[in-house]
DNA sequence: CCGCATTTCATTTGTCATACATTATGACAA
DNA sequence: TTGTCATAATGTATGACAAATGAAATGCGG
């Protein structure tokens, strides 16, 4: 058992974050799904790699006298982890960290523990590879098969973008155009998509917005809902995909090179 | 308290894991001792909406002595079912049921309950329509982001499907060839779907493979592979697209008609 | 007497501590 | 090598208490 003197935190941002300190801190970093919005992110070190994949963690009891916490919470904790397949617990052999291919990347809380420790432009470029992929399909799914109420929640969106005020506004309406027209494929496969579509972009709405040109995504939305409406599948997808187009290209003009160039080349082959 | 009469079942904690599998009742999971082998399986009744959204469900206690367990396990299945957005609880108010809109339907075990519960050519039409969105994408990202390694994985699953000799045996590596492109993306929110993927297809495994044209398929997901090794993204895609296609028609040949309808018409406005 | 704010109360979840059961790992012996 | 057993870890049970909150009861002013 190196496991590690006492430096193995379940949730342990350990330095990143202010304040803290104090004396009843580390719980929540234990129990994550006690996460609320408002509360403060330092968590899941296992998210950050520092305790490496396939090893284990220490043993529970250990845990609870580390962060001084019962250890129902500690279980607690450790169930969470499990719901979402960071980790996997067996009576004996202690409890492991899964490899990254198995754990739910879209989950909320995954997601959100992610954002904290990534680069945000790559991640925002992955992002935008699924968005791209999955939208116009999503928007032509959307045009055969919404209902009434569907379609008035996507105006909705639209309007909402329309009369907006703020940035803030702005940014929720057209997160909620595009929720809309996930929901609207009444394909719930779709749906963890538009979830993780809304965190993601609620995180760092500061930075599409601002430099975006408002006039023109207005009417490229408004094109969408108009194909969507009139059940036009091939003409959502296309609007869909000029949306997405010069979303992109908002994006790299704020964000730079950085945002375009795909994520790891890798190898260059041939 | 009409709720439901000791039929108000919490799905239990069954780890993530993929290949488990196995026919053990998930109930046993939750009572393992008394599960009387009279008692029907039925578990999570909320994904059947059994419980209606928004509605609370049974305080804790009464829960316990409804399936005769101790309170750890009805509250450990809790924190199981509220990692996967199934239901939130608050101190006074009870444990409600959030709407279906929320929970993570790409959720290993949500998946697994809507499975056992949905029509099964409902729940693969919709998972065609998400994986006819997706995968294309998915092999033109994997042409140019693939390392060797991920292309070795893909030669694999395309060598297991030639030499499988039982179906079984091909289709664990049909599954893991499209499994290995989603990886080769390497970008891991694409991940989950592959998941998805898998477990869908290994509940229901029986319903393709056999009534498909193996040679024509092992054509096909060869030509998958060279665009993929060749590094050519728009090859990738489509032969992805074709391979989809054919895919479905033998889907449709062999499920009937209702799979290929759409599964929720609902509206046919203008 | 009626309407509204405040207080109190009771119910339900959240946490703790302890004990026991189960299971898999690793060592030991045949 | 193989079978058995000790051991250490998780899984489950039980009972008690703390905290939070919704709702009823109460007090005050109109």
């Amino acid at each position: 058992m190196k496991c590690g003197c006492a430096r193995a935190r379940l949730g342990g941002g350990a330095g990143t974050n202010p304040s803290e300190a104090s004396d009843v801190p580390d719980i929540q970093r234990v129990a994550p799904e006690r996460a609320q919005p408002g509360h403060r992110p330092g968590r899941s070190s296992i998210v950050r790699g520092e305790i490496g994949v396939g090893e284990t963690l220490p043993p529970e009891m250990q845990i609870c006298e580390m962060m001084d916490v019962s250890r129902t919470v500690v279980r607690e904790a450790i169930r969470t982890l499990t719901g979402k397949g960071l980790i996997e617990s067996r009576p004996k052999s202690g409890t492991r960290v899964r490899p990254p291919e198995q754990w739910n990347q879209l989950d909320p809380d995954v997601l959100r523990w992610h954002l904290e420790t990534a680069k945000i432009d790559r991640y925002l470029a992955k992002l935008f590879q699924l968005r791209s992929a999955v939208e116009p399909a999503a928007a032509a799914l959307a045009a055969t098969h919404a209902g009434e109420d569907d379609i008035a929640r996507i105006r909705a969106g639209c309007d909402g973008m329309d009369t907006a005020k703020t940035n803030e506004d702005f940014v929720a309406a057209d997160i909620k155009f595009h929720q809309a027209i996930y929901f609207a494929t009444r394909n719930e496969f779709f749906w963890p998509i538009a979830q993780m579509f809304e965190i993601t972009l609620r995180q760092s709405f500061t930075i599409a917005a601002p430099g975006s040109h408002r006039p023109r995504a207005l009417r490229e939305h408004r094109a969408v809902l108009d194909a969507i409406a009139a059940g036009d599948a091939e003409a959502a997808r296309e609007a869909t995909v000029l949306l997405l187009a010069h979303s992109a290209d908002d994006l790299v003009r704020i964000r730079g090179r950085e945002f375009e160039t795909p994520p790891a080349p890798a190898r260059r082959k041939r």
